[in-house]
DNA sequence: AGGAAATTAAAACGAACGTTTGAATGATAC
DNA sequence: GTATCATTCAAACGTTCGTTTTAATTTCCT
C-alpha cells in the first residue's frame, strides 16, 4: 500500500509542511487559514492548492510526512527487540519503550521541527473530524495490530479483553502528554521547564505505564456479576 | 467567585446549549457555524448574539454550565471521604474514583444530553486555542488543587514531583478516554460495544491509574546521574 | 539559445462566516 | 385595553474563507 513511490519535495512544499505542522498545532485546522499560512511558509497564497490540491490534501500530506517514517521506525524497533529476545516473550517495558520512544524522540528534535508534529499529532488523536480520525486510523493500523499482538504475548496473564482497554488508556496517556507538552497543564507545577526532558519523560512514562498495564486485575472479575 | 447568581435558563438558552454540546463535539468550535447551531436547536440565527452575546460566549457558556456543578460534586465527595477517614490519608483508589467518577456517571447520562458534554471536555483538553485552555485552567484550579494536596497526602511515598507528573498523566488517561467514547480508537477491538458500560470502564480506569500512581519509582532515580 | 514545462504571482471568484439591525410578535403590569 | 418590556424574526452588513483563473516568470532539456 505503501509501494507507490513518494516523490521527493521541493522548498517550496517543504516550507509550507513546517509552516502547516506549527500553524495547525496552534489554531487547529480549521482555525489556520490559508493566507495565514502561506504568509508564514513565504509562499504565494495559490501555492497550496498548486502543489498540494486543497487544504485537505495538505493536511494528509502534514500527516504521511512524518507518521509513515516514525511508525516503520516503530516497527523495525519492534522487529529488532522480537529478533534479540529468539522467540520469548518480550518485557513490557521494552515494548512500551519502542512505541512512546519514537514520539518523545521527537520532541527533543527542536530545529527539525518533529517538536510541532508531535504536539499537533497528540492533539489530532481527540479531533472531531472524522475525516482525520480514519485517517489516522489506517496510517496507525499495521503498527497497531503488531504491537497488540507483542503485548499480549507479553502479558498472557492479563485477559484479552482487558488488555485491549489498557492498552487504550495507554495511548490515551501518551496522546495527553505529547498535546501538553508546553500548553495547558491542569496539575499545578507539574511543568519542570519550558521544554521536557525527553529521556526522564520516557522513563517516567514507562514506570507508570508498565505498572498500569501489569495491574492486577480486579476490575473484569469483581464487576462481572455485579450487573 | 462564582458567587454572582446565576439566573435560571429559558427552554430557548437550553435549546441553544445542548445543540452547541453536541455540534461542538462533533465538528469543534470553529467548524460549528451558527447557522448549523441555531438550525439544530431550531431558533432563529440571532438568539444565540440575543442571549449569550457572540459565539465566544456561548462556548464559555456551555462549559459553565456543566463544569462548575461536576466540580463541585467532585469537591464535595472529596470533602465526603476525608470527613469518614477523620484525618487519616485516604487510599488512591477512593481518590481517583471520586475524582474520575463524575465523568463517567455522565457518560451513562443518556438522554440529559452529559454524554455529549463529556466527550466535548475530554476533546477540548487538548484544544490549541489559548483562550479555552486559560478558560479550563481557571474552572479547575480549586478542585486541582484539593486533589493534588489529596493525593500527596495518599502517597507520601511518592516524590513530590514525581506524583505531579503521575496526576498529569492520569489527567491524560482520563481526558483521552471520555473522548474516545465512541469516536476514534486505535486498538482494534478494544471498543466493546457503541456505549460504555461506565461501572466497569471506572473499575478498568482505577485499577490501570492506582497501580500506575502507585509505581515503584524507578525513573526519578535511575535518571538522577544519567544527564 | 530557444521552446516546453513547471512554478510563482496578482487578482478575482462565489460562498459562508459571525454579527447587527429594525421591525414584528409575545408576554407582563397597570 | 394599553403601555412596556423581552423576545423572535427576516434581512442585510462587511469580512474572510478556500479556490480558481490568467498571466508572468523561472527551470529544464536539446
Amino acid at each position: 500500500m505503501s509501494l507507490r513511490a513518494v516523490k521527493p519535495l521541493n522548498e517550496t512544499q517543504t516550507r509550507i509542511l513546517d509552516a502547516a505542522e506549527e500553524l495547525f498545532m496552534q489554531h487547529g485546522f480549521e482555525g489556520t487559514s490559508m493566507r495565514q499560512l502561506t504568509a508564514k511558509a513565504a509562499v504565494n497564497l495559490a501555492a497550496v492548492n498548486y502543489h498540494f490540491g486543497s487544504k485537505d490534501a495538505l493536511i494528509e500530506a502534514v500527516f504521511r510526512r512524518r507518521l509513515d517514517p516514525m511508525n516503520a521506525e516503530r516497527l523495525a524497533e519492534l522487529d529488532r527487540l522480537e529478533l534479540e529476545a529468539a522467540g520469548k516473550p518480550l518485557a513490557a517495558e521494552a515494548l512500551i519503550g519502542a512505541f512512546i520512544g519514537v514520539s518523545l524522540a521527537m520532541i527533543e528534535d527542536g530545529r527539525g521541527g518533529g517538536r510541532n508534529f508531535v504536539r499537533l499529532l497528540g492533539r489530532t488523536y481527540t479531533d472531531p473530524s472524522k475525516t482525520i480520525r480514519t485517517l489516522l486510523g489506517h496510517m496507525y493500523a499495521q503498527t497497531m495490530e503488531r504491537f497488540r499482538a507483542a503485548f499480549a504475548r507479553s502479558l498472557p496473564e492479563v485477559p484479552r479483553e482487558e488488555l485491549n482497554w489498557r492498552l487504550h488508556f495507554m495511548f490515551g496517556t501518551l496522546s495527553y502528554t505529547l498535546a501538553a507538552t508546553d500548553a495547558m497543564n491542569l496539575i499545578a507545577g507539574a511543568k519542570p521547564e519550558d521544554r521536557y526532558d525527553a529521556r526522564q519523560l520516557r522513563a517516567r512514562l514507562i514506570d507508570f505505564l508498565a505498572a498500569g498495564l501489569l495491574a492486577r486485575d480486579a476490575a473484569s472479575a469483581s464487576v462481572k456479576k455485579a450487573a
